[in-house]
DNA sequence: GATAGATAGTTTCATATGTAACTAATTTTG
DNA sequence: CAAAATTAGTTACATATGAAACTATCTATC
C-alpha cells in the first residue's frame, strides 16, 4: 500500500545560509554600531579607508574588488569621506578617468585609532576558539567561499 | 634609543567579521535570487512562510523572534504574503491584539516546491566538507553566536 | 472599575541601497 | 585617424529598510 510521501519540512534554526546570515548580521551589527557612534563612519566608509591605507594611490574601482562593494556604494562612500576630509583624490596622470585616492593626516589619525579597536573586537569573538579551531574555521569559511561563489574570489 | 611604534595595520582580506559578512552575502544573494526568480518572493517572505510552516498559528511576533526579523519587517512580509494568498491570517480568541498566521493551501504547495531546492543548494555548499567538517562548522558558529549575542539567543 | 502602563501590529517618514542612465576619457577596430 | 565599443566614476530614480509615532487591546494598580 503506498503511502502518502512525507511532507518537505526545513528547520531555519539548522538551516546554514540562515545561520550565517544571523551570526553574520549580529557581529556586523555591533561593529557598524562602534565606527558610526565613536567616529561617524559607516562600515562601507571603514572599508574604504581600510583598503586606502593598505595600498595608497588605489581606485575606486580597485576598491570595489577589494571590498566587494559595488561602484556606486565606493562612490558614496568616498564622497563622505572627503566631505570629512578623511580621504583625498588626486588625478591619475596616465588616466583622466580613475583618481589616485588617499588617507589625509586626519584620516590616517582615525584610523589608527580604528584599528585597534576592531583587532580587539575580532579578539573577543574568536578567543572563545583555541588557535586549532581558529584555523580550522578559516579553512572551512574557505571551502565555503570556493562554492559559494566559484567565478571569482571573494577576498 | 626609543623606536617609533609601529603603525598599526588591519588587512581586511583576513578580518573574521569582513569575511563572514561577504561569504554570507554572497550565499545569501544567490538564494534570493532563486526565490525571488522562481517564485516572486523575498528572503524574509520565505522564512516567514518557513516558520509558520513549522508552527501553524504562530503569531506574528514569534515570527520575528523565530527568525531575527524585526516587527516593521515581519509586518511587511505578511502583508506581501496575503497579497499572493500564500498566507491568511485569523483572530486569536484569547487576545485579539495579536494574530494567528497560517499557510494557505497555495502557500503550502509553494513551500514544498520550495524546500528541495533550498536544500539542495545547502547541500551544495556544504557538500565539499564531510560529516566531521559539518558539524565541526556548526559547533565553531554556535560558539561565535554565543559571544556575538550573548545577550539574546540567535537561533 | 477607572487609569496608567505595557504589548501587538501598522503606518509614516526619513534614509539607505541598487539599477539604469549618464558624462568623460580611453581603447579598439576598420 | 575617425567611429565604435569599453571603462571609470557620478547622478537620478525607484525601492527597501529602520526608527518613531500611532491604534487598538490587554494587564496591572489604585
Amino acid at each position: 500500500m503506498p503511502e502518502k510521501p512525507a511532507a518537505a519540512t526545513l528547520c531555519l534554526s539548522t538551516f546554514l545560509p540562515f545561520r550565517l546570515s544571523v551570526l553574520s548580521n549580529a557581529i556586523s551589527q555591533r561593529i557598524a554600531e562602534l565606527y558610526d557612534r565613536e567616529f561617524g563612519l559607516s562600515i562601507w566608509q571603514w572599508r574604504v579607508m581600510a583598503v586606502t591605507a593598505d595600498t595608497p594611490a588605489i581606485s575606486a574601482t580597485e576598491i570595489g574588488q577589494r571590498t566587494q562593494m559595488d561602484k556606486v556604494a565606493v562612490s558614496r562612500a568616498v564622497a563622505g569621506l572627503m566631505e570629512v576630509s578623511y580621504l583625498e583624490r588626486r588625478a591619475s596622470t596616465e588616466d583622466a578617468r580613475r583618481s589616485l585616492l588617499f588617507l589625509t593626516q586626519a584620516g590616517r589619525e582615525v584610523y589608527e585609532l580604528i584599528v585597534p579597536l576592531a583587532l580587539a573586537e575580532e579578539e573577543r569573538l574568536v578567543a572563545t576558539l583555541n588557535a586549532k579551531e581558529q584555523s580550522e574555521l578559516a579553512r572551512l569559511m574557505q571551502k565555503l567561499a570556493e562554492v559559494a561563489s566559484p567565478e571569482r574570489d571573494l577576498w
